[in-house]
This record gives structure tokens, C-alpha cells and sequence, in this order.
DNA sequence: TGTCAATATGGACGCTGGTCGATGTCGATG
DNA sequence: CATCGACATCGACCAGCGTCCATATTGACA
């Protein structure tokens, strides 16, 4: 995280990401890297309120309350989801600005500069620094 | 896929995801979601010419060189990149709006309008119908 | 044609992660 | 206080994934 944007794209486009980015925004891919949690998130989202309830959730999919559960807290630790306890009935949604942040860092703005290189005839062996 | 943008803010925040488009997307973010797929993706896309050979990456990595290759196919059959041979040389690319599609997805466009609900008092059971 | 360098593939291994049933916790309500 | 419903946690099982080493493939070049 910490990405500093001050260049023409998205930083993972305009230098390479360290490892510790690479890390975190790798667990953050991988909360959304299962169907179920697609769907939930979009549940959520787009429920009136912005805001669903996990008995909203449940029946909307082939596996059980548990695993349903799971998800949400899978959700929740990537920071895609807050929840709050209301009466008997637990309330989820997506906080403002976790699901923008991430594609604030996929967006490649097509108009970007690009230096530009000749295709080699000779090794380029790991060449660290550009041609 | 295959997502009609045309209201507020994104598919995702605007309708729930069927669970074919979800199995699909989440492939997508899957492949996202590991640390060195996201520097291979991050090192061949601000490279000189948008694009890197093999040889460019793989003294970048801790890993095995076997192990880079399996990660690049991955990133390949996700649609993240392309590649093409050149003398003894393969380069990679990121293919234009691969990663801004994804982007588009998970925008949510903070100005949106959304339905107000008020917190509920009676078991909301298992409603498909908002408030 | 033989050799070498660059890259991909195959097989194996250990660990992570998605799923379940059973059970615990917490709040409401009588 | 007892009970019930909503949700979370626990422990177990198994498929899938990341990694490695060994080896195959491909193209350049002598």
C-alpha cells in the first residue's frame, strides 16, 4: 500500500511494485478471488441501503450458514467489509473507497507515455537498467 | 463478463453478479492474488516498451525459474498477459484495458445515489424485495 | 549437425483454503 | 430464568496451489 500517485498511471503501471506492496495487495486480490465473495460483495453493495443483513445472504447461495460466515469474515480482514451488530441481526457493507482504491491501482489511463525500445537481436542477459 | 455499464456506478455496486459472471471474474482476481504475479505484472508493465523477456524477470524473484514460468502461464490464461517469441527470447505484455477492465469493475463512483433504508425492527428474513 | 542458452513442461510434495456438521455465543422475548 | 433465533467458531476433510528438481523443447550459432 502507501502508493504515491503523482505520475501519468496507476503506480503498478509505472513502476514496479516492492515486495511489501506486493504483499498486501495480494491478500486484498485474494479476498476477491472466489465467486462467493464476488457475489457477496455485490449483494451487499447493491442492497437497498447499501447494507445486508446475513440472513439476506444465506439463501442466496448453495453453501451453508458456516461457510457463509467464513466468507464475510475472509471479507471483513481484507477490509472489503465492515459489520455491526444491530437487535439480533448482524449488518454487513462495504466501507467508502476500498473497492475504488484497488482500481485506482489496476486503471492504466490508455493515454499513458511509454518509452519506447527496438526489439534486441543481442542477450539481453537481466538487464535492470531500460535500453 | 460481459457487464452493461449504464446507470450510476459499476455493475458490481449496481446489481448483484450472476454466478457465471462471478466464477468468471473471480479467475481474474485469483490470478491477481499472489505477490509475484503481481511484481511480474508490475515489472513487465513499466518496462522499457511495456514489455520484458523472461531473462528480465527472473533474477527479480527468490523463486525457481520453472516457478516464474508457471506464474507468467498463469497470468496468460487469465487474459493478464500475452506473449510472443522473439529469437531465443519470449516477451511479455500486458494487453491494452486487461487491467483497466478489472478497474471499471470495482469503481464505484463515490457520487452515486443510492436507495436510503431504515434499520429494521421486525425479522427481515430472507428478503429478495429491499424494504 | 552438435551444442548451448532460454524457456516450458512434468511429477512430486507440503501447505493453504473452501467446505461441512456440530456447537458456542449473544440478544430478544416470554 | 428459559428458550429461541441469528450468527460465529471449531475441528476435520480434501482439492487446489505454489514450489522445487529434473527434463523436454526451441532457436541460434559454430
Amino acid at each position: 500500500m502507501e502508493l504515491t500517485p503523482l505520475g501519468c498511471c496507476s503506480p503498478m503501471v509505472r513502476e514496479p511494485l516492492t515486495p511489501d506492496q506486493a504483499e498486501g495487495l495480494a491478500g486484498s486480490f485474494k479476498a476477491l478471488g472466489d465467486p462467493v465473495r464476488l457475489r457477496l460483495l455485490s449483494l451487499i453493495a447493491s442492497h437497498a441501503g447499501g447494507e445486508a443483513c446475513v440472513c439476506d445472504l444465506t439463501g442466496e447461495f448453495d453453501v451453508s450458514q458456516p461457510t457463509i460466515s467464513h466468507h464475510l469474515k475472509v471479507l471483513r480482514e481484507a477490509g472489503l467489509l465492515t459489520s455491526e451488530r444491530r437487535a439480533s441481526w448482524v449488518y454487513y457493507r462495504v466501507p467508502a473507497g476500498a473497492l475504488a482504491a484497488l482500481a485506482l491501482l489496476l486503471d492504466e489511463t490508455p493515454g499513458a507515455v511509454r518509452r519506447t525500445s527496438l526489439s534486441r537481436t543481442t542477450n539481453p542477459r537481466r538487464s535492470r537498467s531500460p535500453i
